[in-house]
DNA sequence: GTGAAAGCGCTAACAC
DNA sequence: GTGTTAGCGCTTTCAC
């Protein structure tokens, strides 16, 4: 073992061996640390047995270069921040879960990291906080930003500042943006289950979705909308808007029994279809069964209630394929900014979404 | 605007106006680079006011360090490695969830940011690759190990590196295990569920749990094994050992049903009791009213499904700070080990767990 | 194709 | 208290 009396006493206590540099990975080869820097990064420079001694130097040290000096020399981390809102306790939503999971899996594959933070907006009153330090000190390379449903805010503070990032959501408010951004339309998606009970025979679908000023709300709801147009089916007193809260779609489902005897619901998101469900049971009514009920976004819900809810399921996998594919482009030199992506959600079929049988 | 023909072309092009240095800010404060370093890091020792002219050109520079410089002279990154694993579908799970945002909010506020990483235990076959990257490209300062009752593989591997790590599980294989932990007592959980069911006059309580190979599940078994001698009730053919999957859950609870008669089921978890009201509303039973049902890890599926699933909820949020204040003890110097941590769930109560009716 | 020199921005050690 | 010096480990010119 080589001597390393370069090292300071705290490192050597935490780490019973301190790990090989560039330039112990040299000596041992017998060349230059750029060459070892050469093979690392540009192994076409070399000739091929000088690369096959290099690299036996490199496995038999066990060499990874540092990272701390290779952001310092390079000006990059490889590290991309995800900002991370609180769970919604008592919501069936499941969809960040698993978007943050496909998206590790992906930029992980090409070579990123993902950081996470939090907004603290708690805290210091301002939602942009975690963005601003983290740029500042030039910790990530870039951001992925989602909820851009809830306003340009995010996505405008950083084109200011011209930190690179990708959204995943379309730029709502703002025609004009010129960010790279996968989103995933959900007009589509509710379209495809009001079709899916169309096909199924009902005539008489209800909307149970969100508050008007949900831009995402309404776009799900022009799908039902549309596929309702489309099959010449009537609307008229067949749509509600509530907060995204199980009692407010049972309470909205609980009307529109009352009023309008659909034969299907057709819902904004599982919390809502749980919702419709639960007005179901207390009136004695099986879902799928007596009355069809869709919902939105295949929530662990969706997936393990009785009799199994009928869902749309949105392609966060391909989403976060989409994403880091945008941003290897903008982190390219020079930066490339492909075309925006969007993306067509899938429906799974459970027990909730059974025939016509009034 | 100061002139910083230093920079190169790539990051002036991605960035309007390069980060300000501890040189800018030493020049316009008028004092060496030193004492900005000092103070920004050790303000005491400096003059109040040098350290106020200094404070000012900070703020008038919007200076904030540069993490690769301090990270590569520190040799720490401040930033900690969590391993996720993949979503698990078609279950109720959302312990994990939940830890990881307590987590990243905690660690936030001690300065150090959470880091994700997937094993790619597919992809190499070495669960431990991802671990192995991370350290030695002395990534993180340390990671925060999961799911130790699969195992001591990562603890012992990582102790072997001396890399520091706190572990949010107890070292089940290992009584010699020497690092830090937080845990949660599941027995305390189950024994509080079925003490809660014993108080609402059931006398015939079944446990459906996993496998017998999984130590969760029979430290979870153990908490409704004792809860039931403590009261002086019979066990026998009251327990039932499955994989946790609803249809699995179902099965066990169809034939318990029949050969067991029981009045009340204490799941491992709230997939198992989600399978036992699959089978109980395929019999024209009402879980709460007829049969009672209490789940584990208060999913969103206990919180939304109709009529509530009663089920043990663990702290995460107070895991999550425990967690960081033993990280933070690892990673001062000298290094501290305090005493391991084990949390109390508390009983979420809704509606499945009704009085006995028999 | 390989080596020598320089420096990224910061902080530890020491001089004053 | 403050300034000077040195160097963390790497990559980027630029010679050869």
């Amino acid at each position: 073992m080589l001597e390393r009396s370069r090292l300071d006493a705290s490192r050597r206590a935490r780490f019973a061996v301190s790990a090989p540099t560039l330039a112990d990975v040299a000596e041992l080869a017998g060349v230059s640390r750029q060459t070892v820097s050469n093979a690392v990064n540009n192994p076409d420079l070399l000739r091929a047995d000088t690369l096959a001694r290099v690299q036996q130097a490199i496995d038999q040290l066990g060499y990874k270069p540092n990272r701390a000096a290779r952001n310092l020399r390079t000006r990059s981390s490889h590290l991309i921040g995800l900002r991370i809102s609180p769970v919604q306790e008592g919501t069936a939503s499941a969809v960040m879960d698993r978007f943050v999971h496909s998206l590790v899996e992906t930029s992980g594959e090409a070579g990123y990291h993902v950081l996470l933070f939090t907004s603290d907006a708690q805290v210091t009153g301002d939602p942009l906080a975690g963005y601003d330090e983290l740029l500042r000190s030039t910790a990530v390379d870039a951001f992925i930003v989602t909820d851009t449903y809830l306003g340009e805010g995010q996505a405008s503070w950083l084109r200011e500042r011209r930190a690179p990032f990708v959204a995943f959501g379309r730029p709502w408010d703002d025609a004009n943006a010129r960010h790279p951004w996968v989103d995933i339309d959900c007009a589509a998606g509710a379209e495809l289950a009001t079709r899916h009970l169309i096909d199924k025979g009902h005539t008489r679908i209800a909307w149970i979705g969100w508050k008007k000023d949900s831009v995402l709300g309404e776009e799900r709801r022009s799908g039902w909308l549309s596929a309702m147009h489309g099959a010449g089916l009537p609307t008229t007193g067949l749509a509600s808007r509530v907060e995204d809260a199980v009692g407010s779609g049972r309470s909205a489902a609980q009307v529109m029994l009352d009023e309008a005897t659909p034969t299907a619901f057709v819902c904004a998101s599982d919390t809502l279809a749980i919702g419709v469900m639960h007005a179901l049971a207390e009136r004695g009514l099986q879902a799928g069964d007596d009355i069809a009920v869709v919902g939105f976004d295949d929530s662990q819900v969706a997936q393990t209630v009785w009799p199994g809810l009928t869902s749309v399921r949105q392609p966060l996998e391909q989403a976060a394929i989409e994403v880091v594919k945008a941003l290897e482009g903008l982190l390219s030199t020079p930066p490339q900014v492909g075309p925006s992506v969007m993306l067509t959600p899938t429906l799974e079929i459970r027990g909730t979404s059974g025939p016509d049988r009034s």
